[in-house]
DNA sequence: CCCCATTTGTCCGTATGTATA
DNA sequence: CTATACATACGGACAAATGGG
């Protein structure tokens, strides 16, 4: 049992976050995994250093997300619990690398759009400055629990069709496979953490204050011409990532 | 210029501090670097849509951190910004990847002890259980700005030395080299962001509600025992991460 | 030098949110 | 549920410093 310190005060995080926040990761940590339930709302009180209504907010903000649920008179279970773990190596495969940790992998196209390359994306991807790309917004959850946002691009010369594919296969794996391209490698992975804007709290169902790791990537073809620069934003909290070197 | 969304309200999260991690973001993102300042209080309110007063203590809360510095009648200048790229590859070290882009590298170590490997530990150094291993607390900064905070531990039988030579050399992989081991390679990182807790905004200098980004990783040598298994704590603002795969 | 627009610093009062007892 | 204390946020007004005509 790890000492756990107490909250801090007049930080312009409320108390009642702060306490979601630290259960939040013992929960994924499986430091309660023993009962399957959160320790009672005085003993929590008691740790902390508060007083049981400040837990019963956090408690509350907890039981909003869908992560614990309070029974009367029983305790407060928990209804949902580990990071999914997410591999990143040359072969990177969102599908794939998840596979088995989750039972179901959804994939949706949010919007879809040609546009001239921006002078960043452009030079991600090797093109001349103008030239046109075709940009996927999508949305991608393990279990109905949105996992990552991505904004990619993608040669509008080589890959016209990524939009209408991706609608189709549900993977940018196989849309590119649709599309003559076998096999690609990732080639540069850039990754920041940050607190979510209001945008991707929205996309990413999470609750003010949560963490995203946004990751800047381009993958290329064998010969080592890019065919896809992304910019991917995951829920950090339901997430742990493994890096192959 | 991006549209920026207006912070959200009744999250627990104060205003003064989602606008202070906003423009912090901004800051090492250069977005002011045309003046190197940041835009006067009265157009920061009318941006985010708050009071002048909750732009003052977002901005008070950064001075703080020593990231700006106001100055009456001119503006609120840009001291420091962007974030230090660490490179993570088979052969990740720490001082020769952050060469050059800081001036001056500080390395402390806070306490060192010879402990019984606990069971995650022995099962990463592929030791026998209830083996000695060499347990080292250190902190490494940049330019005088805390970077990192490391729990690191070494074989005690291989590598009885490390805490001596550490504090002489400033670094693990001198330290290494004055026990023989000239090579070593990362086989293994994993890693997760997540609030900061009491000690890490401590040891770290950080500001309440900040990021870390955590990451357990093995060294082995070239013959592939382990000869390193550490946890570091990244301060995540002051920090962007490369793959190199 | 003064004048003036701009920008930060300080003070008042008031309403609401957070936390305790 | 009540009552209390403090932090947060807003609105307005004015002072103080800067830099450019």
């Amino acid at each position: 049992m790890v000492a756990r310190k107490a909250v801090e005060r007049q930080t312009g995080v409320a108390l009642w976050r702060q306490i979601a926040d630290r259960v939040r990761l013992a929960i994924s940590n499986g430091d309660y995994d023993a009962t399957g339930m959160v320790p009672p709302e005085t003993a929590l009180a008691r740790e902390f250093g508060v007083n049981r209504h400040t837990v019963r907010s956090a408690l509350a903000a907890l039981a909003e997300e869908g992560l614990v649920r309070a029974v009367q008179g029983r305790g407060t279970l928990i209804e949902r619990k580990g990071r999914v773990t997410y591999p990143i190596s040359r072969r990177t495969r969102f599908s794939a690398g998840l596979g088995g940790q989750v039972k179901e992998i959804g994939s949706q196209l949010l919007a879809h759009r040609e546009v001239q390359a921006s002078s960043e994306v452009a030079a991600a991807l090797a093109l001349p400055p103008g030239a046109v790309v075709v940009e996927l917004q999508t949305v991608s959850s393990g279990d109905g629990r949105p996992l990552s946002a991505t904004i990619a691009y993608f040669p509008a010369g080589r890959f016209p069709e990524m939009a209408q594919r991706y609608v189709r296969l549900g993977s940018v794996t196989k849309a590119f496979a649709a599309q003559g391209l076998d096999d690609y490698v990732r080639v540069s992975t850039e990754i920041v953490a940050r607190h979510a804007d209001a945008e991707e709290l929205k996309l990413l169902k999470l609750s003010a204050g949560a963490i995203v790791i946004e990751a800047l990537s381009v993958n290329a073809d064998v010969e080592g011409r890019p065919v896809e620069y992304s910019r991917t934003r995951f829920a950090a909290d339901r997430m742990k990532f493994r890096i192959e070197t």
